[in-house]
RNA sequence: GCGCCCGUAGCUCAAUGGAUAGAGCAUCGGACUUCGGAUCCGAGGGUUAGAGGUUCGACCCCUCUCGGGCGCGCCA
């Protein structure tokens, strides 16, 4: 389909440049498919002024050129100048195989992927899943279009939240809830230390933010929970062999229960370099600023300041360094780009977090630009997740687990499984749940742009009806019923010829299959592929209603078993780009 | 106070400069005595928050207003 577009793209340019001069005619013009056409061009409306022709003269010159392609049936203008195509089925039958056709765009290029990103002693919750989610389908996406993609799992290791930790753990720690459950007991003494820090500067007549306030300008008196705290952290941060010991086994304890939650997921990366790994490079990124005169400093902080005619845009500074010496996540993220930059030279680093962090990152790139930078950074974010009553936060404990919402949707699955397939044996409505349940949770934060502020509701984020992964997966065990049963009467499938309009519409949409996947690997949006593997699917419940396959003529069936095939194919390799898997039955 | 993001059918979402704004859910009405009904076909439902502007063409770009979310020098 690509191949074919271009094609028609540099015949309609040539054609043009012939007729009008080369003056401001692109080498190819833009050919796509739409709703009212199989291919359509605009570029006679959007050359007309340029050319001073009337658009429909352009348009009749760009009809003139690709109406003698083989591939093309029929060619008209419509409209104000549109050129619409319609494809001989010919043409569509003889290139059903194109759909598997991946162009290797990624070729040569390293790109950098950062996501998931958990903070260690917390559980990751339902508001980690889309950072986890997205990365991993655009991991996929990217090494399916040939990019080699270091998928980097930067972990919350390090920072002040250790010394309040360490408070707690001597203070209020449950030696044997600890061994029945290292990080449930770890968030219960974290948020009970907040609990108690918060009182104590209540006492000490602090005014006391909502949320998020553990380190705003001090009251007159600290508190002696965060002295505390504070006095545990440099005492981790110069290395004191007791608190390195104890975050090392915060951290090892956290890793082995994001491992679970990874693996049950599908989820995997090829590195682990959490905060604490870029601790050393910290004092030597800062000296570079400085010495490059990117930072200065203020009020005895170093900060990188932004102007509008410098960067662009003007933003509040950026803190690199704390006026007691210590740095700050900024840093730690300039040592990164650093690091992955000398280390993989990518071409691209795309970092999935959600929105609030889009000052930070737009504040971190211009720093790589007068850093000069080569790769092409990208915050991919997306929206906030939140519950009906409004944000949830770890600290106020009003989380839903991700494991429980992976156990509920397992769970729903399970029930509808076992009302439809009475007859399957135990273990595989288990499975079809477990493929089913997962597939639906990861398709409903997948299929929406992710731009798209979430509110979580049981019903909305394990609905099986509609457009969800259940429909896509039910669309293929279909297929593949289909072909068990065909097989019995030992037909094998042929030469795809002429085409019933279902039929068509199932070609057409299976071609479409690489230019959603370049799409994503080029947008970062991988609700495309969503949208598309939907409409595939819809293209086959129109087919599989209206055409028969089994009782099909030998001939017409042989053709409707490659269709059905293709299909199968699509959507199993589609949904496996989206970290989503399928079952022969459901 | 300054800034960023979002606002599309009752609800949840597509459409990222192209023609008459499309799906699902919900509602209503249909479908082959079933290659599997987690399906298919159809109906109703829209001043794309509002007002200006740019463009041959605007949900999309620009300006302002309203509403919601979030962020803003010593947390991450």
């Amino acid at each position: 389909m690509h191949a074919l577009l271009e094609e028609l793209g540099s015949a309609a340019s040539a054609a043009l440049v012939q007729s009008f001069g080369a003056e401001g005619i692109p080498a190819s013009l833009v050919f796509e498919p739409s709703p009212r056409a199989d291919a359509q061009c605009n570029a006679a409306m959007q050359l007309a002024r340029g050319l001073k022709r009337p658009p429909r003269d352009l348009a009749v010159a760009i009809v003139g050129a690709v109406a003698s392609h083989p591939a093309v049936a029929k060619a008209e203008v419509a409209g104000a100048g549109f050129v619409n195509v319609t494809l001989r089925d010919e043409w569509l039958a003889a290139h059903v195989d194109d759909a598997l056709a991946l162009r290797p765009v990624g070729a040569g290029q390293t790109v950098v992927l950062d996501y998931s990103s958990p903070n260690v002693a917390k559980p990751m919750h339902i508001g980690h899943i889309r950072s986890t989610i997205l990365g991993e389908a655009m991991k996929r996406v990217m090494r399916a279009v040939g990019y080699t993609v270091v998928a980097d799992n930067h972990l919350g290791d390090w920072g002040t939240q250790f010394g309040k930790l360490i408070v707690a753990w001597h203070r209020y720690l449950d030696r044997a809830a600890y061994e029945r459950d290292p990080v449930g007991e770890l968030l219960r003494i974290y948020v009970k230390y907040s609990d108690e820090e918060k009182a104590q500067k209540l006492a000490l007549g602090a005014p006391v933010k909502e949320a998020d306030d553990d380190d705003a300008p001090l009251p007159a008196q600290a508190p002696e929970l965060l002295l505390a705290a504070r006095a545990e952290l440099v005492k981790l941060q110069a290395g004191d062999p007791e608190n390195v010991a104890l975050w090392k086994q915060f951290v090892d304890v956290s890793m082995a229960e994001f491992e679970r939650t990874y693996k049950r997921l599908g989820v995997s990366f090829d590195e682990v370099l959490g905060e604490s790994f870029y601790n050393d490079m910290l004092a030597a990124t800062v000296d570079e600023l400085l010495e490059k005169g990117i930072a200065e400093h203020s009020q005895g902080a170093v900060v990188v300041t932004f102007t509008k005619e410098r960067d662009g845009e003007a933003m509040p500074p950026m803190l690199v360094r704390k006026a007691d010496g210590g740095f700050l996540y900024g840093t730690s993220d300039i040592a990164a780009m650093r690091y992955r930059m000398g280390r993989w030279s990518p071409s691209r680093i795309l970092i999935v977090t959600d929105e609030r962090q889009q000052l930070h990152f737009r504040q971190l790139f211009a720093v790589a630009r007068r850093l000069g930078v080569p790769a092409k950074l990208e915050h991919v974010w997306f929206g906030l997740m939140r519950l009906p009553e409004g944000t949830f936060s770890t600290r106020d404990g009003n989380v839903i687990a991700l494991e429980s919402l992976l156990d509920e949707a397992e769970q729903r699955a399970e029930a509808v499984a076992r009302s439809l397939n009475a007859d399957l044996p135990d273990a595989e409505v288990k499975e079809v749940a477990r493929v089913v349940g997962l597939g639906s949770v990861k398709y409903n934060d997948l299929s929406k742009d992710r731009t798209t502020l979430v509110t979580f509701t049981w019903d909305k984020a394990l609905s099986l009806q509609g457009n969800t992964a259940p429909y896509l997966q039910y669309a293929y065990a279909r297929i593949r019923s289909i072909q068990r049963k065909v097989a019995e009467l030992g037909a094998v499938p042929g030469p795809v010829g002429a085409l019933e309009p279902a039929e068509r519409a199932l070609v057409l949409a299976l071609l479409k299959f690489p230019l959603a996947v370049e799409d994503v690997a080029r947008t970062a949006r991988p609700h495309a592929l969503c949208d598309y593997l939907y409409e595939l699917a819809g293209a086959f419940s129109t087919f599989y209603n209206e055409l028969p396959v089994k009782d099909a003529e030998p001939a017409v069936r042989a053709a409707r078993l490659t269709l059905c095939e293709r299909v199968a194919t699509v959507l199993r390799r589609g949904l496996d780009l989206l970290g989503i898997e399928v079952v022969e039955r459901m």
